[in-house]
DNA sequence: AGCACGCCGACT
DNA sequence: GTCGGCGTGCTC
């Protein structure tokens, strides 16, 4: 009889449990998903290791059930990977395990393997570009491991992670190739995939649990040199993984949503240490995390300072929208008069769909609410309705106010269906299209056909939220409009500066990419913002000094780590009360620590969403403290019995406090 | 997490 | 009597 330890996708704090099997019956089970009776239910696991030693201790072994693989579904290294993954995030390892694997109930469906088009041919590379990759290899040369390919929108950056992968794959070696979630659609998996030919694989979130399992396989057994993914393609399986490359470092799609709440950047850095393969981050606008580590040289910084081709950077005009009156500005009109007057593409963001953003009562001023979430309804004119951004709740537009059943309900705030109604009255005859997730969403071709007619100029407006800011090149664009730059300026978040910042100067690489005559105007009221400020005047380098400065004053990453603590309960009085234990059982540990801030248990800032009410308790800890923190937090999970109905998550280095 | 067990209220 | 509410405990 052999043993076997099995890891349970369970939120235990020990998640891996000792089963037997016989080896005539189960020849080889390491690294496969077998099935298991765990506390009288059926289960799925993975056997992370084998032996023959009994284990200790007062249980009855039970026996493995059923092994479902012929081949390994996962490794050592990703075994590794779940265990480090654990110790960070507090989530147990057959958690972490558990989302490197697709779960797929049968594998008989075939992934798409790229056929391998027309060779795209290389496009020439300039001065610089040849620079960065000749210091990239001299430095890696010299043992460096971890590059920053720190260049402006359109300078080329994609063309130098090819021409290093194409190098690395010549050598034998596999390569990671990330991506945020939006780019993955078109522009840049088409041109990889053509460099490529046959042995890309791409990691698509369309793709079903079967396809993926086949992908990974492919990437197991070496038969793929390349895979483009984004923030789950970094628990691919690979051989030899030698270089991963992470484009848009910035991009906070990298970091998961729910639990466990890695960040892909990190894990990337985790592997490439394992791997010693290099690992090269790249941005226009670096998280302040990686410029600190940048400009510390703990990361090797390769610059792309220029344009490619005749590309130059947009003249920015910003305008003061105080006490203006209508939501475009006279400057912006002008320009997009003359723009279009050329038969240039005018492009419009705004970061905010519906029609108004609240609807308020005249009479007993009572804001019209979301019944589950904290926060207010936007209001959709097509459709009639009032819509919770947030969880999604929609309710018919009220004849009368809820509260007093007045009939005077106003609304304040526009949103993108709004402007596309003004824009329809300013520019009768001109082909105008918006995109965002009310027009994009049970529509697929809609996006992709509205974006080649942009591109064919037979749409002159393009109107859209997020969708439209980053990745995509528009060569028919000359006009950029910010309709609402403050957008986000105003929530009490300390990275608020630093978003507006990536936005906007993000929004402002969609144009001037292959021409001169570029031209971005910024509608604010928030002039002297430092964000805003920088992107006026074309000064990232000063953006990062002051904003980094005001970091560093107030102790807060990049100058310290955050872990949050939410307590999540439908009861009000739970969540309280559970969320004061935590702080109870946590605070002895912290007390007295100067590298460590625990700040007292409060409710979160949206105090309930999704019918839960929400409390937090935020640790703010410096480096030289993080791993007692880590440690704290262990004994927390093991030790520490939450109330029932109440859920705590841990979440280390949040991206936000909401 | 989920499932069993156990102890209470209110139904054929 | 017993169906089912959910608090508590346990999981190789």
């Amino acid at each position: 009889m052999k043993y076997a330890r099995v890891s349970l996708a369970v939120p235990l704090y020990e998640s891996t449990f000792t089963y037997s099997y016989d080896e005539n019956a189960f020849p080889d089970p390491l690294y496969k998903r077998v099935s298991v009776d765990f506390n009288h239910r059926a289960m799925k696991g993975f056997v992370i290791s084998t032996g023959d030693e009994k284990p200790e201790g007062n249980f009855e072994v039970k026996g493995i059930k059923r092994v479902y693989d012929d081949e390994p579904v996962i490794n050592s290294e990703l075994v590794r990977l779940a265990a480090d993954m654990s110790y960070l995030y507090k989530n147990s390892i057959g958690q972490c395990l558990s989302l490197m694997v697709p779960n797929a109930k049968r594998d008989t469906e075939a992934a798409p393997f790229f056929e391998g088009g027309d060779f795209s041919p290389v496009s020439e590379l300039t001065e610089e570009q040849k620079r960065v990759i000749a210091k990239y290899h001299e430095k890696r040369k010299e043992g460096r491991r971890l590059f920053y390919l720190y260049g402006v929108t359109g300078s080329g950056k994609s063309e130098v992670y090819l021409q290093i992968a194409e190098d690395v794959i010549r050598n034998g070696g596999q390569v990671l190739y990330m991506v945020p979630e939006i780019t993955l659609s078109e522009q840049l998996s088409s041109n990889v995939k053509n460099r490529f030919k046959g042995r890309v694989q791409i990691m698509h979130s369309s793709l079903t649990p079967a396809q993926r399992l086949k992908s990974a396989r492919l990437v197991q057994n070496g038969e793929v040199d390349i895979v483009i993914g984004a923030r789950s393609a970094v628990f691919a399986p690979f051989r030899n993984l030698k270089l991963i490359i992470m484009d848009e470092e910035h991009e906070s799609s990298y970091k998961a949503g729910n639990a466990p709440r890695y960040h892909a950047r990190q894990l990337a850095q985790l592997r490439s240490r394992y791997n010693d393969a290099a690992l090269i981050m790249g941005s226009a606008t670096p998280s302040f995390e990686c410029y600190k580590l940048m400009r510390e040289g703990k990361i090797t910084e390769l610059d792309l300072t220029k344009r490619i081709g005749k590309g130059a950077f947009p003249s920015v005009k910003v305008v003061n929208t105080l006490g203006q009156k209508g939501n475009i500005s006279s400057l912006l009109r002008a320009a997009m008069d003359a723009e279009l007057e050329k038969g240039n593409g005018v492009i419009l963001f705004l970061n905010r769909r519906g029609y108004s953003n609240t609807l308020t009562c005249n009479t007993c001023g009572e804001v019209i609410r979301c019944p589950n979430c904290s926060i207010s309804l936007t209001y959709h004119k097509r459709t009639k309705h009032l819509e919770c951004h947030t969880c999604g709740f929609k309710m018919p537009l009220p004849e009368v106010c809820p509260s007093c059943h007045s009939h005077d309900l106003g609304s304040s705030g526009f949103g993108t269906e709004r402007i596309e109604e003004e824009l329809k009255a300013l520019y009768p005859f001109k082909v105008i299209r918006r995109l965002d997730r009310d027009t994009a969403e049970n529509d697929r071709e809609y996006v992709s056909e509205t974006l080649k007619e942009f591109e064919k100029g037979e749409v002159n407006i393009l109107l859209g939220t997020q969708m439209i800011a980053k990745g995509l090149n528009f060569p028919k664009a000359t006009l950029v409009g910010v309709l609402n730059a403050d957008q986000g300026l105003f929530l009490p978040d300390f990275r608020a500066n630093e978003r507006t910042f990536e936005l906007l100067q993000q929004v402002s690489g969609r144009v001037g990419r292959y021409r001169d005559d570029g031209i971005v105007i910024i509608q604010t009221t928030q002039l002297s913002n430092p964000a805003i400020r920088a992107v006026e005047l074309n000064d990232p380098e000063g953006f990062y000094q002051k904003e980094m400065s005001e970091r560093r004053k107030i102790g807060y990453p990049p100058y310290s780590r955050l872990i949050n603590i939410k307590v999540r309960s439908k009861s009000e009085e739970k969540a309280e009360m559970e969320a004061n234990r935590i702080e109870e059982f946590l605070s002895p540990y912290f007390e007295g620590n100067v590298n460590i801030e625990a700040y007292p248990a409060t409710s979160c800032l949206i105090e309930m969403a999704n019918s839960y009410y929400r409390y937090h308790i935020l640790l703010v800890i410096k480096d030289e403290a993080f791993a007692y923190a880590l440690k704290v937090l262990d004994l927390f999970r093991s030790s520490y019995k939450a109330a029932s109905s109440v859920q705590v998550e841990i979440d280390t280095d949040p991206l936000d406090l909401l």
